[in-house]
DNA sequence: ATCGGTATGATTTTCGAAAATATGGTCTGG
DNA sequence: CCAGACCATATTTTCGAAAATCATACCGAT
């Protein structure tokens, strides 16, 4: 028996329920799935290849991380956009980013430095490569979330770690949901650069007032060039 | 056919799954199961006296916030507990209340006070009539709750209010692992009063001060109490 | 005695059928 | 024409059997 005639079917976790929870996640964030959608069980089974079961315990795991809306006795649907979970959105994540970049500086030891350097390399090659689209690239988007990973990792509190990744999912969304509409990306590279100078030369002041700046101003963007997709919610 | 033959199923949510997730987070709030105790379906069939799958939702639901462990392959388990974990919890609470009690005291409207007032004047009540062991009135933990939820009700951010509704589980659990071993609860009646007054009188920085003191004075009676409990994991 | 493999029993995980519930349209009486 | 009851259909929710996986004990070879 020869393994390639088997078809791998969990790429991500050992469970089938966890690999389509983290396929639905990454398809919902890229708004492959719209947001407000129904999820209906015949369209997902046909989709993902699980049974109805399966798949309810995939989207009950995504409705706690707030990327899902269980309607009881009338299904699922895609957690709806709008202004106001934009602005909560941004506000929960620099109550947290900011204190978890300061008691990342303050522990910070050799490895925390490799990281986020050699995050912020790989990244910025990534960048080089394909500059316009960024966010269409899955590259880019891995590299960028490692970089911001590596950055607040040595904060010490993996229960703060889990809130911020799930921020920075819903945060995300929003990212793409304006992606079609922004003219051209304005310099995030010279941003990601300076956060990372001021962490390593353990500037937590700079350093929080840029990570702050950064995740208002990508909020502001997709204000300004999603906001009719906001509205229509 | 009469409705009395009909046992209840569904006494919170109006799906069973909803129901047996509210039931297992209230037992596991409770110590009523044990952390870090293996959750058997054969188990959890009988006392729950649902399926497989119906205990399945719900505990994937529970892991995700973070007071069920669920281990790929070898099953669920409750969350263990440890001394790191009581810290990042206290720690996490304390960032996100005393954020959310200054934006509440900041935008409570006349509904707000009354909230406030009202939960601290029912909690006073209860405990008048039971002053020994407030944790093991079911009343007076409702009431408790209800007090602290009031308290920050107006903060304006449901994400936020969410995160923070689950560090308030996290937290309650210590509290109950301690329960036993407290010699006599400390003077909580004149906290609550004390931090109520702060609030309706809009002293940002006193309601702070005394919400961080009520949160780590609490955490702290746990390690001094049950700290052998919290080693053995 | 130790290691590696393997059979066995226990447990979890997945599936699709069946039950329960919601939705939408039709009919009837006012 | 409208409101409400009723039926038919679409969809979700629940169940227990069946498959997959893990843990353990046993065995034989080195």
């Amino acid at each position: 028996m020869s393994d390639s005639a088997i078809r791998p079917r969990k790429e991500f976790g050992k469970t089938i329920a966890a690999d389509i929870t983290h396929r639905l996640r990454e398809e919902i964030i890229a708004c492959g799935l719209a947001p407000g959608e129904p999820l209906r069980f015949d369209v997902l089974r046909e989709r993902f290849g699980a049974s109805f079961t399966t798949l309810r315990e995939a989207l009950t795991a995504l409705a706690a991380e707030g990327l899902v809306d269980a309607q009881e006795q009338r299904g699922f649907r895609v957690a709806p956009v709008s202004r106001q979970d934009l602005v909560e959105v941004t506000d929960a994540r620099v109550l947290i980013e900011v204190e978890l970049i300061r008691r990342s500086i303050e522990r910070g030891d050799d490895d925390w430095e490799i990281a986020v350097i050699s995050t912020l390399h790989r990244l910025k090659r990534i960048e080089q490569r394909d500059p316009e689209h960024p966010l269409r690239d899955p590259e880019w988007k891995i590299a960028h979330r490692q970089f911001h990973q590596a950055l607040v990792s040595a904060c010490g509190s993996a229960t703060l770690l889990a809130i911020r990744a799930e921020l920075f999912d819903r945060a995300e969304r929003y990212r793409h949901l304006s992606a079609n509409f922004r003219p051209r990306p304005r310099d995030k590279a010279g941003e990601h650069q300076a956060i990372m100078q001021a962490a390593i030369s353990r500037n937590a002041d700079l350093a929080v007032q840029l990570i702050e700046a950064h995740i208002r101003s990508t909020s502001d963007n997709v204000t300004k060039y999603a906001g009719h997709l906001l509205d229509a919610e």
